[in-house]
DNA sequence: ATGGTTGCTTGGCAA
């Protein structure tokens, strides 16, 4: 049985559907987790995702900002959202699945960006961000059962890596790429000693970036990207993968998204 | 060094 997965911030679905819908008939995934969605859950599009397949759609949105879903043609054993921060703005979303010989659980996260400050003593957002990623951290590692099949993929609005950012000595100090985020990120990453799915298949000498600025032109020309989306598969769930991608032609599209789609094959 | 763009929504915030 092979399952593929996709994920993406795509920075309003009710703007991008379209682009959305011909990427889905391109890549033929079975689970789609979206980020952004800017869209409360009674004005999502669910038919759009009925109409190619995909029977078993969730939302966890809100107007305006942030909001996530999944949607998948697979059999759902649960969903679940949890409100870290007890701000209700829709950053996760859980679905257990049905594989062959086990339950895949699968989560979905929008980290909070964290403005401008990277310091939680002036900003407000910053130490949010941090907060939220402490939260989730304790709720992983308060989970009895380390054996599961755990994929973890989202926005995370964290680039860990020196290769995961155009120029690591610029971006020192820059939201996304401070020691202080990349520090809780590991922490966050090891609560489930999750592996970095992505960076198994392409390596960490290699660039690798998920997220290219809208402020600047000729974005592929200057790429000056960063790697702030991610594909995490518990050790258990990591035997069964097969490779990952990030599809950065699609950046290209007609009024893209600011990031592009993720996609991980496992085999089960 | 600063400003640059986009989306949701129509003024200003969030990213």
């Amino acid at each position: 049985m092979k399952v593929r997965i996709l994920s993406w911030n795509i920075n309003s679905v009710r703007l991008r559907i379209d682009s959305l819908i011909s990427i889905i008939k391109k890549y033929r995934p079975d689970v789609v987790c979206l980020q952004e969605t800017k869209c409360p859950n009674d004005q999502f599009p669910y038919q759009d995702f009925y109409n190619v397949g995909l029977k078993n759609v969730f939302s966890n949105g809100i107007k305006g900002y942030h909001g996530v879903s999944i949607a998948t043609n697979l059999e759902v054993e649960g969903a679940e959202q949890k409100d870290f921060c007890k701000k209700k703005d829709g950053r996760h979303l859980s679905l257990t699945v049905s594989t062959k010989d086990k339950p895949l659980t699968i989560h979905n996260f929008y980290v909070p960006a964290g403005g401008d400050e990277p310091d939680p003593a002036i900003n407000e957002k910053f130490k949010h961000k941090l907060d939220f990623l402490d939260e989730a951290t304790k709720w992983f590692k308060s989970k009895q059962n380390k054996q599961k099949l755990m994929l973890l993929v989202g926005d995370l609005n964290i680039a860990p890596h020196e290769n995961d950012v155009w120029s690591h000595k610029q971006l020192l100090k820059i939201v996304s790429h401070t020691p202080i985020e990349i520090e809780r990120l590991k922490k966050f990453q090891s609560s489930y000693e999750f592996i970095d799915s992505i960076r198994e298949f392409h390596p960490y000498t290699d660039k690798l970036y998920s997220w290219w600025s809208y402020r600047s032109k000729n974005w592929e020309q200057s790429n000056r990207g960063r790697r702030l989306d991610h594909i995490w598969a518990s050790p258990e769930l990591n035997k069964h993968i097969k490779s990952t991608s990030i599809e950065k032609n699609i950046r290209n599209y007609d009024r893209p998204s600011d990031h592009v789609p993720l996609i991980a094959d496992f085999k089960f």
